[in-house]
DNA sequence: TAAACACATGAACAAGTGTTCATATGAAAG
DNA sequence: CTTTCATATGAACACTTGTTCATGTGTTTA
């Protein structure tokens, strides 16, 4: 007969109304997970790097790696996951490929993160 | 005597101008590192799914934990992360600790990411 | 003071992530 | 067609990260 939720503290601050108005403003799960897997893309350096550099200018792959200092491999397979995010695409020209932002909201994300981290 | 920069293509889109341009209005390392922090801390689901919460209205960790269906001590682990990111603070109301945002930007940053994720 | 409650924390473990190394692909130049 | 150059990719590995479980801490209530 102990069946009841354990989780509940007895006398919560937010009552059943908050928290009741709170699930109903909440998005629905996919859209979280989404939402999560776009900041992560954020949340490495190297891929930080790698916008970082291309809010500047379009550039070829062995480019972003030699300004940035990172292996041609490494750089290659971010970049792929950062097309898998379509935050980046990508146009060949003769023997380069050369790659750009394929989204503004990129430059917006990351303005907004500066201006919290530069306080 | 083979010691040229292996990581350079031969005839680069971007030349050396851009190159250079690029690197003079690149942050410090610490910044970048400072800021793919940042974004690490809502490129979690868990998270993202407090921070969405405490943007409702402030409450108690219980209350979280029943909210969104995760153990208390895992919300604990989460608030530990998020505090140390100065993201939300608390402070304690009788038996309780009741946390809240403790940063504007978190709005802001999560805002941007949703009009992104909704397209 | 003792018991109950809300929360924090450490250890352990599974799962995810990013890099390197070696190699493959594919366009271009000879 | 063969070689070279720019990039992609797979496997392996070290490292990081998030959860659970057990237990500790501190506050309130009896």
């Amino acid at each position: 007969m102990e069946e009841k939720n354990e989780l509940m503290c007895d006398e919560p601050f937010a009552h059943r109304d908050v928290v009741g108005r709170v699930r109903d403003v909440m998005p629905d799960d996919d859209t979280l997970y989404e939402l999560a897997d776009l900041f992560k893309m954020f949340g490495d350096s190297t891929r930080m790097k790698i916008m970082f550099v291309l809010m500047e200018s379009e550039m070829c792959v062995c480019d972003i790696a030699e300004l940035l200092g990172i292996s041609q491999s490494a750089i290659s397979h971010q970049l792929r996951i950062l097309k898998q995010a379509k935050l980046i695409s990508s146009r060949r020209e003769g023997k380069n490929i050369i790659c750009f932002l394929a989204d503004d909201h990129v430059r917006s994300i990351i303005d907004q993160g500066l201006s919290h981290v530069l306080e």
